[in-house]
DNA sequence: CAGGGGGCTAAGG
DNA sequence: GCCTTAGCCCCCT
C-alpha cells in the first residue's frame, strides 16, 4: 500500500486540528501555519476534505479567512458544521462567525 | 508532462 | 458588500 498525501504534513495538520479547544475556531491559513507549511492553507482544506466520516477531528471548527463556513449555504455539509458549532457555543450571525471572538 | 480544479488568501476595483 | 486577479500548492485525469 502506498501513500496519497504528503504525510507528513497531514499528519500534522490533523494533529493541529486535534488541538483546536472546544468553544474555538481557527481558519484554513492559521491551521497551515501552526502545520510550519504557512502556504498550504488549500491543502488544509483538501485533507479536511478526505476525512472519514467516522473522524473524531473537530473539522467543524475550522472556517475560512472571511469568518465564514467555506461550503455552499444550505448544502447539507454547511448545515452540518454550523450545527456542530452552535452545539459547542460558537454562534453563527448572518451566516458569519466572530473570528476576532472565537478565533484561538 | 499538461490541464483543470479545490472546504484558501490577500489585495484592488 | 460583491467580483476579479494573482499567488499558492497538491491531487486526479
Amino acid at each position: 500500500m502506498k501513500k496519497k498525501l504528503s504525510d507528513d504534513i497531514r499528519h500534522i495538520i490533523l494533529q493541529q486540528l486535534s488541538n483546536i479547544p472546544k468553544g474555538q475556531v481557527c481558519t484554513y491559513g492559521d491551521l497551515a501555519k501552526l502545520s510550519g507549511y504557512p502556504s498550504h492553507a488549500r491543502f488544509v482544506g483538501r485533507v479536511l476534505s478526505t476525512l472519514p466520516s467516522d473522524t473524531k477531528l473537530p473539522w467543524h471548527r475550522v472556517i475560512n479567512g472571511q469568518g465564514k463556513i467555506s461550503f455552499t449555504e444550505g448544502s447539507s455539509a454547511y448545515k452540518e458544521q454550523s450545527t456542530r458549532l452552535e452545539n459547542e457555543g460558537v454562534y453563527i450571525l448572518n451566516g458569519k462567525i466572530n473570528l476576532k471572538t472565537y478565533r484561538m
